[in-house]
DNA sequence: GGTAACATGTAAGCGGTTACATGATTAG
DNA sequence: CTAATCATGTAACCGCTTACATGTTACC
């Protein structure tokens, strides 16, 4: 049985449970897409358009039960894994391939060919990486709370994943900070001497 | 006119010409890929079915100019930049806009949910993000003649760009090294005291 | 009373990859 | 002689995003 990476992303949410408010295990497609945006997101992205199909897929291969839930008149739709669901994540998790990793990111690609423009279009370029940079980083720390929420059920991964991708954000700070510097160095050499 | 990513990403390497043998500006659809391998496949890649078409519809719009350059009898099609094509590229990158920056990372993915499996398991997940990126950081410094080569004909980003690449990689070999050690030493607590 | 958040879904389209097809030339 | 590289393309497919549709509840 074939899964696609999007399904094992809803099996591992699933297993996680509840990222802010700790009810049980079950959740909602809402609710994955929350935890998604709030901790995954600066290395795995997922559209509502793809999780409610995929959800309804893997209760029908029996990998999730789902039960209604509603809240008054607002509909609610929560899953569980079941034992089945629980193997195919860790079946997924243990098996011995090479992760594919894809970049892609247009202001590398920009700066990649800014010797056609004035050096200020390049500095604006870093300045404006840099700072993309930065919001990730604040954002990566915005989601601490919900690692720490992991953390107290004895989920330590989560958190450590939030190190790597912290790490990853201040390494492109300092390095377009020098690269700044850099660049307006050569742009105002009638300073020099 | 609206250009895609992609055929920006041609106009870019059109400008820059050869990589590795410096003839003059022209170059193949072929060696456009080969460029890209060489030197943005950290954060960016394209693959030849994209290229011909795209080029195809550049020369079209007149940014692009082609002409046959046959090697014997094997057939060779070689573009260089017209002034349009030049503009085009120079408004791209002066654009005042939030550049895109998309990772999709399975290594991470799995590490995000690792408390699922046992600590070995965890282990050979970090061993293998810093392997990965060890070779990234390899790949990189094979490139970097190719910088040099940018850099003899007067522009410098590429090897700047090189540079953060090599910062990112270097970030996640720290990081995940150091993430080993620590769940190492929760997997044998046996050897304290 | 209005806006934001909660909540679930569908349809269309597109950007991109994989696989295929074809053939020439060079290096070992 | 054969494998690797050079070189150009097409067709099919698919994962994913955008946009849309719909209604509820909480909060200010």
């Amino acid at each position: 049985m074939e899964l696609s990476t999007s399904a094992y992303v809803i099996l591992g949410f699933l297993r996680l449970g509840p990222i802010d408010e700790p009810r049980h295990g079950a959740r909602s497609g809402y609710d994955i897409k929350r935890s998604v945006d709030l901790t995954a997101r600066v290395f795995w992205n997922i559209s509502p358009a793809q999780i409610y199909p995929e959800l309804k897929k893997l209760e029908e291969e029996g990998l999730v039960r789902g039960r209604e839930e509603p809240h008054g008149k607002r509909a609610r739709r929560v899953f569980e894994l079941t034992s089945e669901g629980e193997a195919a994540l860790q079946e997924w998790l243990a098996r011995d391939e090479t992760a594919a990793l894809e970049i892609r990111d247009e202001a590398m690609l920009k700066l990649l060919f800014a010797d056609a423009v004035e050096p200020e279009v390049a500095i604006k370029l870093l300045r404006s990486m840099r700072e993309r940079s930065e919001q990730a980083l604040s954002a990566i720390v915005g989601g601490y709370p919900a690692g720490l929420i992991s953390e107290a059920k004895g989920d330590k991964f989560p958190i450590r994943t939030g190190l790597i991708g912290a790490a990853i954000h201040q390494a492109i700070v300092d390095t377009t900070r020098q690269l700044e510097a850099e660049v307006m160095a050569e742009t105002a050499p009638a300073k020099a001497k």
